[in-house]
DNA sequence: ATATCTAAAAATCTCGAAAATTCGTTGACA
DNA sequence: TGTCAACGAATTTTCGAGATTTTTAGATAT
């Protein structure tokens, strides 16, 4: 009764958690392009995936049809498929409907929360303080971990709005503003203090001030944008 | 060069403009989904699926994956493919979460959109209107032309919205919108004018009345949802 | 009756090779 | 020198069988 015992001796997922080599091979390319190890407009073919991930065409083909479903793979028919290309553009078009949906999102979270909400978001946050600590005193292999935690934050923000679509909206926009934040701060800013607008945020949602969460989760969502326009489109 | 010469003899796909076996299935099935006559809750078993559309078990599964990624069929490992499941509560949420995209998409539509897209959307209204009058008539057979036509429309409203992101969102949950029509509304209700509708939404779009075609707009989306609710659940 | 186990049946998942298409090079011709 | 067709190589797309897992049904025991 092994967590994996459904995959043949020999091609065990890599993937905790996976019950198939689809999925697999799905999170970790997923994770590969997030990271950048799989490079914007790079080519995907078939043959350096199978050699890469290990599986058959069948199988790297499903995950890859699930990526373009999340856009981060694009496909052409009978030519293929690519990661995703990036541009400043398109981070600025993402972040104005990140922000849109997820204030929203975060407006009926905090009307419809419980204590049992504060206490999962409180634990959030608290994990999410805990690595960023480690993180200042320069650790990039914990990388992956904040990206989670990060996640797992604001995740935990809009888990008391009642909508399930616009969580699934949420959700899809947050994973492509993840991608631009990895791609973009792997040489993160001095300048920027993101614990203290975690906090603020958090504070806010706790007392109940709607309009002052949602201003700051606003502001916390345009920041990267802001840093990000500064340094590729600097006028100085 | 034919245009499905892609395909080998024997194995044409039944769906025009389709450039691959993947395609026309996905197109097909998704249809069928659509239509209801996969209705909600189906199991999806690859030997019945292989029978009706007449592909192999690899491409079907890359069909459904992608189905999966727009909410239609749902999937759990090792147990297969299912018809996404309806209820009225995911209608309602859904139609709020629309309203509020497909508002905002709107305003910023109107906005920017100069004559070419006034031209479009004029041309969309009118294709719309010829479809309904010979709907009025009673002709069943026309009901994908009418859903074609009206995604043309509602399309056409929100193209000159410079976001990507805002309109493939609208996209997603457009589609969702789509199914709950087609599945609750093949018996059309007399106390609603469709076409007066849109024509009032078109009038305050190409009057450049912003405030008035957002409100119109949100009202004509919470009308299908309103009329199900009272069919389905009647406190009288 | 209910629960537990086991084997057979049914269904899903995966692979590798064949089929089909696109890409890239060569050579004929103007 | 430039264009284009033809041909071979590279790549994508598809299939169907076999491996793996889930489900069903029957038998046994509590």
């Amino acid at each position: 009764m092994d967590k994996n015992s459904a995959v043949a001796a020999g091609r065990q997922p890599k993937v905790v958690g996976a019950r198939s080599l689809v999925e697999a091979a799905y999170a970790t390319i997923r994770h590969d392009i997030l990271d950048g190890t799989l490079a914007p407009g790079l080519k995907l073919r078939f043959e350096m995936l199978r050699e890469r991930y290990g599986v058959g065409a069948s199988t790297l083909r499903e995950a890859l049809t699930r990526l373009v479903g999340e856009s981060l793979v694009t496909s052409e028919e009978q030519r293929g498929f690519r990661v995703a290309e990036v541009s400043l553009d398109d981070f600025a078009d993402l972040t104005r409907a990140r922000k849109l949906i997820e204030v929203e999102a975060l407006r009926q979270s905090i009307l419809h929360g419980d204590d049992a909400w504060e206490g999962v978001l409180v634990g959030a946050f608290h994990r999410l303080s805990k690595v960023e600590e480690k993180l200042a005193t320069g650790a990039p292999e914990l990388r992956d971990d904040f990206e989670e935690r990060n996640r797992d934050f604001h995740y935990a923000l809009i888990a008391a709005c009642p909508s399930r679509w616009l969580k699934h909206m949420h959700g899809i926009l947050f994973q492509q503003s993840e991608r631009y934040r990895r791609l973009s701060l792997a040489a993160k800013d001095e300048s920027r203090d993101v614990h203290a607008e975690h906090k603020a945020v958090l504070d806010a949602a706790l007392a109940r001030d709607v309009d002052l969460a949602c201003r700051l989760e606003a502001e916390h969502i345009d920041k990267t944008l802001q840093l990000l326009s500064r340094r590729f489109a600097p006028k100085t």
